[in-house]
DNA sequence: CCAAATTCCCAAAGCGCTTTGGCTGCCAGT
DNA sequence: ACTGGCAGCCAAAGCGCTTTGGGAATTTGG
């Protein structure tokens, strides 16, 4: 059923049924109503593609996730970040367009989506720290708004990110006033900008302490539970190997405690552990008592909450860039205490 | 840049641009190159909306996402899956439009999504035993394919699903070749379709070795981390307790593996455990010496695999429905070992 | 050398909607 | 009784593309 057809089972102009849908006040109301119900009871709704035609809007917010080559993998936070904005968009009618693109793509596409106009505005994610996505964007004229942030780049854009430097920051305190001196830092990559930013906030806290920044006890990957096992079982063989850990994923901070429990030694008690926790779905930090001491920030309600869509509130393109901080609170679970053999 | 200026442009009339640009043969091939040339330095692309109205494609694919109110939650299986997909869309032209509906409102957002014309066809996620979407979308013409299989439902479809129940039925047979006699099934909730065929493949397995079906060792619920937990701690106290899990996930098999760690068990000596192994691209399985003893396949292939866009090659529609089943491999891992105390 | 076929291009219709610019009829005001 | 204003409707243009149905030049065949 299409408008023709309707408005022509109505005995009406196409203008007139156009019009009492969506509720313009040029058509008394009870015609509207008598539209409303026939629409209703032909399941009409407007075919997408024409009235995006017509109005110039497609409707439809485009979320961007890169597909590196060397790491193929499908990032459990977009997953959840998207959950979160796909709920918001449905609320507000708009439709989400997801593209995977290969880096070596990443200027194709981009181009190609703002030429192609089926997205009205965009959401990068996975931010680096000079994302060449952002200056492509921003000459592109397309809407966007990315999820994390560059801080390499000065020019403004919207964003939306957590408060990493100072969340981990507080982290290492926190640590740091258990008397626990050898921290090491299981990041993600430097590449990406909230690690780079997590590793500042790292080590912004030692230094305030006077406290050694020791490279052997940085590491950055990505953030696999693999990962996690893996930086664990390398710094137990150090000659002072850390008595904590502080996690950048809650997935990474499985594996270290895997690693740490699989070599006898007791999370909690002998070796304390703080991870970042982005509040995945599937992931949750224990529910009643905390598995993990945490930094946490629900990466799904920053999804959705920033508005509908988001970052994309105010029409008006000279409006000032929106920016969103989310903060992370600190959930004191059980795996964190002074290290063995301290007085506290 | 549009067809008008493009042409105007060119000095050629929008339909030979047009023409030109398609591959049609009423073309020369020297305007042709002009004519591409021209497109590619003034990054013209056909604006979707307009292509869309003219051929009546909308050449995007819809992947719907259900989002129970009791557990709302992302399940990193779609993700990966998704991710799958996403690749084999964009190769072939095709946008993703993803859509996460609630289940209250899985009627009206079918219909919608039909009426809209949004999309060129659907991908229905988290099939369920008798699932209604499957009936709802015969009757609404769009075609679809499910991620799964409705064991209820005997009208033909088109799904792309793992061979659930051989594969827990191997599994199963694995550890009674083992010696295990109490095994303990940690499922995915029951009204998942995936969930119904593991348990037949195990009770099956169990019913031909006559080793008691026993209800207290069998679970079904959400495979989160937390679950399999709670479910290792919950069996050890029974008077006979399992020598050993087969989970449905490997994400519930972490939390299996940390309670058994954690009760000062050692998994693969003291108990055995063998999982289903999506191959999640975040929680891969060991990657020299596997972890766990799995079920692999890998969902991302799946989600990729089945041609492009999935389900619907066939243009067709009254082509018989195109049905995948994906094998999964059984990979042999660390933690399955005879009982203790059994002379093998 | 002329008709027929072929090549290459174009004007215009149409996809299904919104929106502009009316037009008609009725009522209030004077 | 006449004008102005307003409520309620409609015809038609236009969004940017594809596709139909030619039409003019050029080539081919007899």
């Amino acid at each position: 059923m299409n408008l023709k057809q309707l408005s022509a089972h109505l005995g009406l102009s196409q203008t007139t049924v156009s019009r009492a849908l969506n509720g313009y006040p040029e058509v008394s109301e009870t015609t509207r109503k008598r539209v409303m119900e026939a629409a209703d009871k032909h399941n009409y709704r407007p075919n997408t593609r024409a009235k995006g035609l017509a109005t110039g809007r497609a409707m439809a917010i485009g979320h961007v996730i890169p597909l590196s080559a060397q790491h193929e993998m499908m990032n459990p936070v977009f997953a959840d970040f998207i959950a979160g904005a796909g709920e918001s968009y449905s609320e507000a009618g708009y439709d989400m367009l997801l593209s995977l693109v290969a880096d070596a793509d990443q200027e194709r596409a981009y181009r190609e989506m703002a030429a192609k106009r089926n997205v009205d505005g965009l959401v990068v994610h996975a931010a680096k720290m000079r994302d060449a996505r952002i200056l492509l964007l921003q000459n592109t004229g397309l809407p966007f708004a990315v999820h994390g942030r560059a801080s390499e780049i000065t020019t403004p854009y919207n964003w939306l990110d957590v408060n990493n430097k100072s969340a981990f920051e507080r982290a290492t305190n926190f640590l740091l006033d258990l008397g626990h001196r050898r921290i090491c830092l299981v990041n993600g990559q430097e590449s990406m900008d909230f690690a780079h930013r997590r590793r500042k906030g790292y080590e912004a806290a030692l230094a305030a302490r006077g406290v050694e920044i020791d490279p052997a006890l940085m590491f950055a990957d990505e953030m696999t539970e693999i990962y996690g096992y893996d930086t664990v079982q390398r710094t137990r063989s150090l000659a002072d190997p850390p008595t904590a850990y502080l996690a950048s994923s809650i997935i990474t901070a499985f594996g270290v405690r895997r690693a740490i429990e699989e070599s006898g030694l007791k999370m909690g008690r002998d070796i304390s552990v703080i991870t970042h926790d982005d509040d995945l779905s599937y992931m949750r930090n224990g529910a009643d008592v905390p598995v993990f001491t945490a930094t946490r920030s629900s990466v799904r309600e920053a999804g959705g909450g920033p508005g509908q869509p988001p970052g994309f509130q105010n029409q008006n393109p000279r409006a000032p860039p929106q920016t969103e901080p989310f903060l992370a609170e600190v959930t004191v679970g059980r795996p964190t205490r002074p290290p063995p053999h301290t007085v506290v």
